[in-house]
DNA sequence: TCTGGGGTCCTAGGACCC
DNA sequence: TCTGGGGTCCTAGGACCC
């Protein structure tokens, strides 16, 4: 049986889908979707236009705007991402037996062992998923094939915009050879840098050069995983997606913090947040990871175990003071302020029915939370916050 | 005006148990 | 009183991806 995996990649995913909803942003050619030219962010994506002045996803918007000052630049609604990606998944569901979204942008199908449907090439089923996917999403999307995921990943690349790209079971090697090591996923910018130092830049370079040599110069471990990925070997399967291993929110501020009381008041936000998408799959978490990001960049984490696994609002904040007080206290004695404050939950296991032994105090908790969700549910999350909340909202500056 | 937000996976050291 | 090693859990940090 002949592995062949389909990689589907969404053309300027986020910039189409802005173009999608804003009609008005149909012809503007220098398009970048990340945050307002005065946003603390990153761009997020960029029209093709853009890209020609050198605008880069991850690029911080700052510079961008250096680069392109007479682009629009717009934030984007995730909402709207999602649905767009919905409709794509449904489409490469019609077409495989099995296909998985892994981004918003991009997802596999399996074609393995359907050599006898398809025998020859998969070529005229990628132009029939691209024209569906266009119909369904109003999307432009590129297509890799290839013996493993990896291959099929690249290959997209290489088609990029609006192309396919099919490489055959015994070419993946011949293919690679002409790339850049940083081409190669799983090789980000460190280990492009730490490469490069020692004079790995392409991959024909690792090709060409004998084990021995290579081991001497990034060691025996890395040296089998790139000797690996350097002949084009890749994963062979594909895993559908399991449960959430994580749940978490997290805010960088306008300007650096230094008030205790506003990072408690966004900490209750976040929480209140992270809670509620908990409840809404069905988990409860062991445990929650305080995140904090100080003026100079360095960020922190602190981790606690709960007593009792919870997806309760209260249950997750009161630990997560706990780590916030004296990770805050250190960063003040280092003369910091905070940048960003996230909370995360982990250890994420189905919340089973509640206890029979459980505290009147706890049981009352739950059933609030329980109408609290209902209404959020049917209004929106800020249909419901608390009393401190809208106190503090109320008398704030105007965003 | 430097550097988002939501994830996954890996490593490494210490505690603790057998 | 001294001396193990393996396994597992926990925390912190870091690389990477989209």
């Amino acid at each position: 049986m002949s592995i062949r995996i389909m990689h589907v990649d969404l053309d300027a995913f986020f910039v189409e889908v802005c173009r999608k909803h804003q009609p008005e942003l149909q012809d503007v050619d220098l398009l970048i979707v990340g945050g307002r030219r005065d946003s603390r962010g990153v761009v997020q994506s960029a029209s093709y236009g853009a890209r020609a002045f050198g605008v880069r996803s991850g690029m911080p918007i700052a510079q961008a705007v250096r680069l392109c000052p007479t682009a629009t630049f717009v934030r984007g609604e995730f909402a709207t991402y999602r649905e767009a990606s919905h409709q794509v998944q449904e489409v490469l569901e019609r077409h495989a037996p099995l296909a998985t979204m892994t981004g918003l942008d991009e997802g596999y199908l399996d074609f393995s062992g359907t050599d006898l449907l398809h025998p020859v090439s998969l070529l005229d089923v990628a132009e029939q998923i691209h024209d569906d996917v266009r119909a369904s999403s109003g999307l432009h999307c590129s297509i890799g094939i290839g013996p493993n995921r990896m291959i099929a990943k690249i290959a997209s690349d290489y088609a990029k915009p609006r192309g396919i790209c099919e490489v055959r079971d015994g070419w993946e090697r011949g293919f690679v050879a002409g790339l850049p090591l940083a081409a190669l996923p799983g090789i980000g910018p460190k280990s492009t840098r730490r490469l490069a130092e020692r004079g790995l830049i392409d991959v024909a370079q690792v090709q060409a050069m004998p084990m021995p040599e290579l081991v001497a110069l990034v060691g025996r471990e890395e040296a089998a995983v790139l000797t690996r990925r350097a002949e084009g070997r890749g994963g062979l399967v594909l895993r559908v997606h399991g449960p959430a291993k994580s749940v978490s929110r997290e805010t960088t501020f306008r300007r650096d913090v230094s008030s205790a009381e506003e990072l408690d008041r966004v900490l209750m936000l976040l929480t209140s947040r992270v809670a509620g998408q908990l409840r809404d799959e069905g988990l409860v978490a062991g445990a929650i990871v305080l995140k904090l990001r100080h003026g100079d960049f360095t960020t922190i984490t602190r981790q606690t175990t709960l007593e009792v696994s919870t997806a309760l609002d209260l249950e997750l904040l009161a630990p997560a003071r706990v780590l916030l007080k004296p990770a805050f206290a250190e960063a003040r004695r280092r003369g910091q302020r905070i940048r960003l404050l996230g909370i995360g939950a982990t250890r994420l296991v189905a919340s089973e029915a509640p206890d029979l032994f459980e505290t009147e105090e706890r049981k009352r908790s739950r059933e609030i939370t329980t109408a609290v969700d209902a209404v959020r549910a049917k209004y929106g999350f800020d249909a419901m916050k608390s009393g401190r909340l809208v106190k503090r909202r109320k008398d704030a500056p105007p965003e």
